[in-house]
This record gives structure tokens, C-alpha cells and sequence, in this order.
DNA sequence: GTATTGTATATGATATATCAAATAGCAGGC
DNA sequence: GCCTGCTATTTGATATATCATATACAATAC
């Protein structure tokens, strides 16, 4: 007997225009149409509009004063703001994690290292994407803190997208693992202070290399 | 010429529903039912959901396997957590503010410590919920970054209910305002570290007070 | 008396119809 | 030629109708 699960429209509507913007469907100012997005998903526009009205309060999607939803352009500046943000409490996860790892945990991180590497070799972008992110939440899920990592995942859905071309860079797919390696290492060792230092350190270094393409605000 | 404004029906839903939140109109694990809350704001099933479902994103309310929506309990463990992620950005916001303060900041910020003071002589609960919100944010706001802000301010959503009741407390009433006034002394003299100390302080003495009463997770 | 099953009711989810605001295009006036 | 105002169309907002699921309760079987 598997269990049928029922999954509500609205929520798959989200899920489905979360995707999108993650992959960079929708182009940013360019606005998203209800009752478009209803016939292309083949749904009625009241789950499309909740779905939208989520990402909105999200911030993943902004209404303009004309009541048009659009996807937000990320700019240098929004950036820079979430960077703080993102690296007090990333590595504040880090350190809750240290002591609440089991050598398992540090078996399975060293498994995705290694995976890390190989997408380095075979130009993978959406692979490396997904073990990124699958490596740092593996960390943030074991500091045991809900609310911290609620309020990780909210930031990440905001940055997720501008991901997308950072593997571009020669010098980043490079060094990709560098941080990683050394924070595995700090994990194992139970160094909280180091680990946090070096989550940090990846975060600071990834933001170098994505900030300098990202357009600057509108004056 | 007076702009006339517009508000759509579910903002003004969530509005209402938000400021029945805070002021415990709900209580927890009872169901607010769709139809019951048109009927009561009386408007129509729509937007109430649209409501809802912001609020539920927000995780200000959350849904039951039964698609039920309910006020989610605030134990001592879920407040206990959101603390330290408070502390470090409400920190953060402070520190940030102090160089883009200036004086008549501060003679508005020493404006409200009077105010304050006042209510513990009259012991008007609402009105000291009120200042202190408004202290912290008018520091908040000058910290500059939207992205910080917004954050926080989902932060104290989540813990606004609870507030209500902390000036029940003798103790804590008499005592509110110490830490404010050490805060606007630092950010006077410009010591950024200083001012996050205290502030950091304020946020510790207050949970340390509230969360005594607050009822333990269910195991 | 308890358990089970069927049925009525409550309630959330979705689709559709209608309303209202915004936008685009066009005609007329200057 | 450009502005103004009208109209049609698009599109978001709201209300309502319908559907599906969950719950409560009653009836029946044992």
C-alpha cells in the first residue's frame, strides 16, 4: 500500500513558478500574467494568483504600483545587503552544527565533496548548483535550529537564482571546493569557531566572484 | 489634494487578521475558518484565503494535515530559538545604524524613552507594546539595508503575540526602559559595539523574562 | 455496549463569472 | 504635429458556484 499524497494546486503552481525563476524563465520587469500562467499550466487562475501572491510576500516577486507582478531585478546593491545577513547567520548554523554531527554526517559531506570536484571537471553548472546548496543545508540542518534555518532557506530563495553563472568563471570553478574542503575539515576536528570562519570565507569569496556581473541599481 | 489610496480587500484582510494575531483575538489550535472570517469582515471567501495563506507562508499561522489553519502554539523551545537569530541581526541592524544617525534621530529616539517611561507609571500595556516596537525599528531603519530590515521584521511577527503580557511583570516593568536608555546613550557618542551590547542586552532581559510563561513543547 | 458503516454537514480547494482599474489605440481638436 | 478624451481590451480583484475531503453523528450489526 504506498500512500497517495495530495499535493494542493497552489502549492504546485509554486512550486512550478519557483522553479522557473530559479532557472530564469521569467525575465526580470517582465510581468507575470495570471491568467496566462492559468492557461499555460492548465489550472484556473485562483491557485496561479495564490501561488503568486506566496512569492510576493516571499519578496521573491514584487507588485509595482500598477498592481503588474514581476520578478525582481537582484542588483549589486540588494546583494551586498543580503551578504551580512546570510553570513552571520549561515555560519551562526555552522557553529550550532558542530557539536550535533556524527561521523556519518561527516561521511555523507565528503561524499558530496567528492561530487563537488567532478563537476568541476565535466562543466556541469546544474549539478554543481544542486550539490552546493545540498552540501551547506546538510550543515544547516543539523544546527537544530528551525527557526534559523527557515529564515536560511527564505534568503537562499532569493539569491538561489543569481547562482546561475557563477560557474562561468574559470578562477571560481577552480576554487569552488577550497572552502568546503577546509570546512569538512573544521567539522571533523569539532573546531566550531574555525568552521564558522570558514562558512563565512566561502560565502564572502562566492559573492566576490558572482558580484562584479551583477547591474547596479537604477539610479 | 489628498492621494486617494487604494487598498485591495486581502491586504486589509491580512492587516486585520494580523492585528487580531497580536492581540490574542485567536487562540491557539483553534481553527480559523474561511467562511466564518468573510462572513465576520464581511466580505467575500477570496480574499480571506489569500489572507490566510500569506499569513501561513509567514508561518504566523500553519496548516494541519487536515487543511486546517491555526494559530501554532509559541512555546519556550521555538522562542528560545528564534533569540539568537534576533540577537545577531537586531545587533547587526544597531551597529550598522550608529554612523547614520543623526542628532534629531536622536532627540526622537530620547522622545519615545520619555514616553516609555510613562507607561510604566500608568500601566498601559498597549501603548508600551507599541513604543518599544517603534524605538526598536526607528534604529532598525536607519540601519540601511532593506534586506536586513525585512528580516526582522518577519522576526518580530513571529514573536509579537507573546510580547503582550511581558509588562505584567513588576519587575520587568520597572526595568524596561534601563536598557534603552544605555542604547541611546551609546548611539549619542557614536560606540557602534556599545550600542549592539546593550541592544543585544535588552533582547536577553526580555526573553529571560517572558520566557518563564511560556508553555513547554509538547513531547 | 462497542465497533462499523453510512450519511449529513462543515469546510477547504478550485473554477468561473463579474467587476474595476489600467493600458493601448484611435479620433478629433487645436 | 501634439495633446485631449473616448473606447476597447487587458488584466488584476472579488464574489460566487461547485467540487472534494474531512468530520460528526446516527443507525445498524455483533
Amino acid at each position: 500500500m504506498t500512500k497517495i499524497e495530495y499535493q494542493p494546486l497552489n502549492d504546485r503552481a509554486y512550486q512550478e513558478i519557483l522553479t522557473g525563476l530559479t532557472n530564469g524563465i521569467f525575465a526580470p520587469m517582465q510581468p507575470l500574467v495570471i491568467r496566462t500562467l492559468a492557461e499555460n499550466y492548465g489550472i484556473s487562475a485562483t491557485p496561479i494568483r495564490e501561488a503568486l501572491q506566496r512569492l510576493v510576500a516571499e519578496r521573491l516577486l514584487v507588485v509595482l504600483p500598477n498592481r503588474s507582478i514581476v520578478v525582481p531585478q537582484m542588483t549589486r546593491e540588494k546583494f551586498a545587503q543580503l551578504l551580512p545577513v546570510r553570513v552571520a547567520l549561515e555560519g551562526m548554523a555552522t557553529e550550532l552544527a558542530v557539536p550535533r554531527l556524527v561521523p556519518d554526517d561527516i561521511a555523507q559531506l565528503r561524499g558530496i565533496l567528492d561530487r563537488i570536484a567532478a563537476t568541476a571537471k565535466t562543466f556541469d553548472a546544474r549539478a554543481y548548483l544542486q550539490l552546493n546548496r545540498e552540501f551547506h543545508f546538510r550543515i544547516y540542518e543539523k544546527s537544530g535550529n528551525e527557526e534559523l534555518l527557515h529564515v536560511i532557506q527564505g534568503l537562499w530563495l532569493k539569491v538561489g537564482p543569481v547562482f546561475t553563472g557563477l560557474f562561468d568563471s574559470d578562477h571560481f570553478r577552480q576554487h569552488a571546493n577550497d572552502e568546503h574542503v577546509h570546512i569538512v575539515a573544521a567539522l571533523e576536528r569539532g573546531d566550531a569557531a574555525a568552521a564558522r570562519a570558514c562558512m563565512e570565507r566561502d560565502l564572502t569569496l562566492a559573492a566576490r566572484s558572482l558580484m562584479p556581473r551583477l547591474a547596479s541599481a537604477a539610479p
